[in-house]
This record gives C-alpha cells, structure tokens and sequence, in this order.
DNA sequence: GTGTTATGTTCTTTGAAACACCAAACGAAG
DNA sequence: CTTCGTTTGGTGTTTCAAAGAACATAACAC
C-alpha cells in the first residue's frame, strides 16, 4: 500500500519539521539555529533528517560564511561522544522600527532574536510617514559607526498598526496613524540604504511569539493584541503566518461581535474593537489614560461593580470573537496580548469557560489561552525578523555578499 | 542588496508555481499535468521553472510508468517548434465516496478530475458509519472487475460532512448523520483493500473549486456552502487548505452573526447556520422540502413579501459572516454554493454592496463572490482529490507499485 | 581497564538537474 | 519556395548536494 519501492528518501525534501518555503538545506539550518539559539549538531541532524556528514559540511559552510559558530560541547553529560553546540553569530542582525502614535521605536535585534538595542524616541504629535522615516532613519544613522564596524545588517523591518501590503512595503491604512498609501519600506530603504520590508504589526508579533515566545514548537497559533489603538491581530496556521491576497489577512479586530453595536471607524458595527477596549475601562476607572501594567494595577484595585461589570461584558465579546476564530482557524494556543492579556489575567478561567461552551467540541478541546511571553521586546523581534527574512530565505548568498 | 553571487539557482527547489509541499520534481510535473489536464512541455518548462531537458527526462519517466501520455501538437500555430501535449493517463483514477443523510454516493474519477461514474445509493433512513461504509464497499465490489482490468485506482477519498481528523481519518463528530468517533477511513480500507482517507466535505468542495473550479489560478479563497444540514466551509490560504491543529479548521457556519439569536446544535447562540437555513426558506414558501434547484425556482416564483423580508434577512446575515471572513483571510474568491449560491443568485449586488460597506477597503476591494463551478460532481472531485493525494505526493513510487 | 554508544570526520558514490550543443519544426520575409 | 529567425526536443556531459561507508573519538557503565 506505501510507496515503497523507492531507493532512498527523496534527496530534495528531507523530512524537515519547518515551513518548506526554504530554500535550501543551508537556510533550514541556518533558521533552526536562529529560532533555538543554541542547537548540537546531533540535535540538527535529528530535526533535519540530514544525514551526519551532510550536517557537517553545511555547518562548515556557515561557520566559514560568519554565519555561525561552534562551542565544546556542554550539554549534560550522556553515553556517546559529546555534540559542539551551533550558535548563531552575535554580528548578525537586523534593524527593527515601530512607528506609533507617541513614539517610534528603533530597535537592534541579533539572530537569535535578542534584543541588543532598543530606543524609543517619543514625539509631541502623531507623527506622518515622513516623519517616522526621517526618526528611524537619523537614529540608524547614529549607530552607523557602530553597525558597520560590528554587525552584519540584514534589512530592516517594519512593524505598522494597519493594513500594509507586505510584497513592496506599502501602507495601505494606518487608521491611528493616520497614513494612507504610504511606501514606507521604500522611503526607509532610500534613506538608510538597508534593505527594507513592511508589514502589520501584530502579524509580526504572532511570528515573534510563535518563534521565540508562548506558541514555540507549534503550528497553529492565534495572536489577538489591544492597545491604545484598537485589536489587532495575527493568524499563523500550519507553521505559516496566514497572508491573503494582498497580505492583509488578520484583521480580527474587526470580528463581529454584536449586534446593532456601535460604528466602527472601519464603517461596519458591532466590531470587537469597538466594544472591547482599553477607553472604556480608563473611562470607568476615572483615568485619562495609561499604559498596559497601569491598567491591571487599577482594575485589580477597583472594587467598582461598574468595572466588574464592563470587565465581564468585555470578555464576553472578547469571548464571542475568540469562539469565531477557533471554528475557523483550529489553534493550538491563543495568545492575548496588551489589555486582552490584563482582562484574560483578571479571570481566566471565565474567559476559558465561554470559549468551552460556545466553540465547537473538537476545536475548543485544543486551545490553550496564553498571555504573551515576549513582553515589551516582542515587537522589536517580530519586525527584526523581517529583516532577517531574506537572509534566512538564502543564507549563503547573504554570506557571501555581507563577507565581500 | 540582492542575493547575487550564487553560480545558479538552488536546484532542490526551483520557482515553483504550486504549493511547495510536493515532494520533488516528479510530483510537480504529475500535479501540474492533473490540475490543467493538458499542458505542453513547453508550457510545464516554463511552470516549473526547471530546465527543458530536465522536464524531457522527467515526462519520460512518468509516460514510462504509465502516468501520462503524449500526443502531437495540436496548439495554435505560432512561431518555433511545437510542443507536445502531455495529458494524464485515463487509467489512473481515485474512488470517491459522499455520505449524506438520504443517500451514499461513490464515484470514479480520472486523474484530470473528470468524473467518470457516479453512484447515488438512496437510504431509507440516515445511514450509520457502519452502513454507509458497508454501502461503498458493496457499489466497490460491484465494479471490481472494471476497475482492476481497466484502472489503477490510486485510494479511496471520503467527504464528511462534519468535524474530521485527516491524519487517521475519523469522523470526530457528525451532527446530521448522527456519527461520533467513527474511523471511517480505515473501516472503508478494511472493506475494500484499497488506501482510505476521509475530510470534511466543504474542505474538499474548496480543493476541487480551487483547482478545477471558480478559484482556478487563484491562491486564497473561500469556499461556503449551504444544504440540508446547514453551512460547512472551507478556507484556503496561500495556496494551502487550511486544516488547523487537528484539522478541524473551517467551521465557518457557526460564525457569530446576531446577538441574542437561537440556540445552535453546537451549543453556541446566533450561529450563520441557525440564522441562515434553506429550512426557512422552505417553510415560508410552504414547501415540505426540496433539492437547491427546487427552492430556488420557487423562490423566483413567489411574491410573498415575507419570503422577500425572509431572504434580505438571510443575507444580511451572510453578509455578516463574510465580512468576519473577507477581513480575516483577505481571499480573492468567495465562492456560494447549495442554497446560498441560490440567494446570492437572486440579489447579487445587494451582497456585494453589503460586503463592500461592511469588509474593511483593503481585503474588501479584492475579494469577489462567485457561485460554485463544479455543480454537482463538486463533492465527487474534492473527495477524489484525497484519493489522489499520496499517489501525487510521489507518483514514482506509486507507479511503480502499480505496475508491478 | 574494557565494552557500548553516540557522534564527528573523511572519502567515495550517487543521482537529479543544469548546461551546451545540435536537430527538428514551425512562421515570416523576400 | 527558399532562407532566416525562433522555439522547442534530444543527447551527452558536467556539476554538486547529499548519502553512505569506514574509521576515529569521546563520553558512560561496569
């Protein structure tokens, strides 16, 4: 019945446990080093089903490239020959931007994704597309000394709170920002002369948290984000960021969630980020404003049944939007992040509860709640990672022309 | 800033059109040869991006175990040396197998997807696993002799319509039919010997729609149908079905789209598929039931302003549902089937006004509703599909087992 | 110590695909 | 109707990534 009478396995697509978008054997190496940090060769030879040999030489290949480095190995002690362990070089990193409503931030990110540098610049106003490129670009070009005489940069990446067409890096509606078509990746690219892609920021943020944080080792992942600027979202299915047609696939923000509900900016109602935000609870709360941990300490500390109330209202809608996506998408882990993870940390298990009862038998028995693992640096990982992206997708070329 | 200095393109994969799941070459040329039915060698020289002497060797190998043929040039006229036609082998062929609550279904189908010989079994009563799968075994008995003089019979693909686990082929959970946990697919492969695997029926309808039907060429799409039993759906993403953790993904009728609105079989409230059901229809125009054709000549037929209000009402709720999906997939096709191609038939443009308004610019501006294709040997081609897919995965094993 | 096990190392072999070159089959131009 | 340019198929050669075999090495276990 099985396919059988075949010599060998077939040599060009080993049994490899990551996305098969690689190139090439040298890149899904390179890449499992980037996402484990430390990895033994034995370790690589398992994970790709390369044979030994084959490891070795492609180790060499990337060792030889700058690209890696080996250590003795030091991993607990066991019968056989110890395995040298494979990290990826720290002169290897990409330049990660946020652009945001009261700050940009530029951040410098090793493979490995550690952060090695992160500056916030805040600003007096929202600031345009110009503005947040002639920020990024000036504060790069304060570390161009640096960067030229210690790293190796990839590309930039650029993480953008809307709808961006990831293939040439434009802006397409950035409603908080208020940007509209905007080529940022390009502006950015001819201002530094890095390598520049765009993208949305939360699609960042669910490759960053499936890679390094709370969904490392699984396929299916959903990342749901609240912030000052509404709901965003990012899917990640089959091991893959789910892109659409034009890269604009995640939107979650904008699910469904009740009926006659309020407008949203977006033109339709009853948008979950419309009825679930962070503006009614510092409402509620008598505040004008915070951020994130200031939120949790005041809803922890209130005792208003006003607040109780809008908390459990919130969850159910937040509820609602999460039972859709697990109907549709199956995850394993659903990762709530910014003040969905403050309003899931004040009552998970009523929030696990609605998602048990509401979504469908099969799916519901398999997602996990989680917050978010990556804190504040979870951005800056998540947009470094699309300057790393081309590096990854052929690391030998990037070798040979960062070498030259 | 790009690649450059690599002497060639990386030979394990070459700028392939297709999913790049497919395990080698082989396989690429045999998917390409199935999905488009007939393709010069020119023309797959040019698909597959591999060299034209290597697309020779290749197709020479597949018309040598039989998989495909060649004729003479029958293209238009132009300028060069004709290219041959290669076209799959009318011998190879998948078996297909849809049980539904009045009926079980088996077909044949050709590599190509032409469908060959389709069985419908009327039951007197909602078969059980057991039945249905007894009922296929028997109509695959009956052709037995056919089928091992004149085919190769690559498996057995079985559409479900319900929550199903494709790696093993059990049915987790099939509301009309009454089936829980049943492994169909090994007890249809205990019954005929042959190679079994089972999916979700709207899942499959999505493959076959995607490659012979309304989404052909086509990379991101929405497949929704609407019957007897309520609304199933199937997403593909990026090229890919999207199939979740268990592969359970897809679920889209039982998007929230009202509050407060009825109970739903799966426990939730104001799912698509209690708000949105032929059943309705059926009841307000004072039918006792009906096939898609029925209903939709009758709902021409009438003038009842209550039947009016009842199917604005439904497609309010569509329009609901699809705007949850067009802002979460950004797909470029959404394609209606059963009853719900029956609605958008009746009022197109108030649905796509509806989906304009309410989807967000950027994935609404792409994304166009269509009617199904394949009409009614949709669900006969998506479960041979699954009949298909390991033989494509590597077809030279395949061959060789079958010749031998 | 000695045996066992797991791994790195080196050299050879393999096979898929590229490449270079030539032949074939067409339309277009004169 | 001949010639030319163009596109494609066919054949033999070359390349190169990876497998495989044999050997070396470094740990544990006793």
């Amino acid at each position: 019945m099985m396919s059988s009478p075949r010599q060998r396995a077939a040599p060009t697509a080993p049994p490899s446990e990551l996305d098969p978008s690689r190139r090439n054997n040298l890149a899904l190496i390179t890449s499992l080093v980037h996402h484990h940090r430390v990895l033994s060769r034995a370790q690589l030879t398992k994970r790709t089903g390369l044979n030994r040999s084959t490891v070795g030489t492609l180790i060499g290949q990337l060792v030889a490239l700058g690209l890696v480095y080996e250590t003795a190995p030091t991993g607990e002690a066991q019968v056989g020959r110890p395995s040298p362990e494979v990290r990826p070089s720290p002169s290897i990193a990409a330049l990660a931007v946020y652009p945001e409503i009261d700050a940009v931030t530029i951040g410098l990110v090793n493979l490995g994704g550690i952060v090695q540098k992160k500056i916030r610049f805040a600003t007096e106003r929202i600031p345009s597309a110009r503005e947040a490129v002639n920020i990024a670009a000036a504060v790069i070009e304060g570390m161009r000394t640096e960067l030229e005489h210690s790293y190796r940069i990839t590309g930039i990446g650029v993480a953008v709170p809307g709808l961006v067409n990831p293939d040439d890096g434009t802006v397409r509606h950035a409603p908080h920002l208020g940007w509209r078509d905007e080529p940022v990746a390009r502006m950015l690219s001819e201002a530094t002369g890095y390598a520049c892609q765009a993208a949305n920021d939360a699609s960042l943020a669910a490759e960053a948290e499936l890679i390094f944080g709370a969904g490392a080792g699984r396929d299916n992942l959903i990342y749901l984000n609240g912030g000052a600027s509404g709901v965003g979202g990012g899917i990640i299915s089959n091991g893959m960021l789910l892109r659409g047609a034009s890269g604009y696939a995640g939107e979650l923000g904008h699910t469904f969630v009740r009926t006659s509900g309020e407008q949203c900016h977006c033109g339709a109602t009853g948008c979950l980020e419309t009825e679930v935000s962070q503006g009614r609870l510092f409402e509620l709360l008598g505040l004008s404003g915070g951020d994130t941990p200031q939120l949790e300490q005041a809803l922890r500390a209130s005792s208003s049944p006003a607040v109780a109330g809008e908390i459990s209202r919130q969850l159910s809608f937040l509820a609602i939007a999460l039972r859709n996506a697990v109907n549709t998408f199956n995850p394993e882990v659903i990762i709530l992040d910014g003040f969905l993870g403050v309003l899931y940390a004040l009552a998970p298990s009523a929030l696990d509860d609605l998602l048990l009862s509401q979504a469908m038998d099969g799916p519901a028995a398999q997602a996990k709640v989680h917050p978010a693992a990556l804190g504040s640096n979870l951005m800056m990982i998540g947009a470094a990672e699309l300057g790393f992206a081309r590096f990854l997708a052929d690391p030998s070329g990037f070798g040979a022309a960062l070498t030259a």
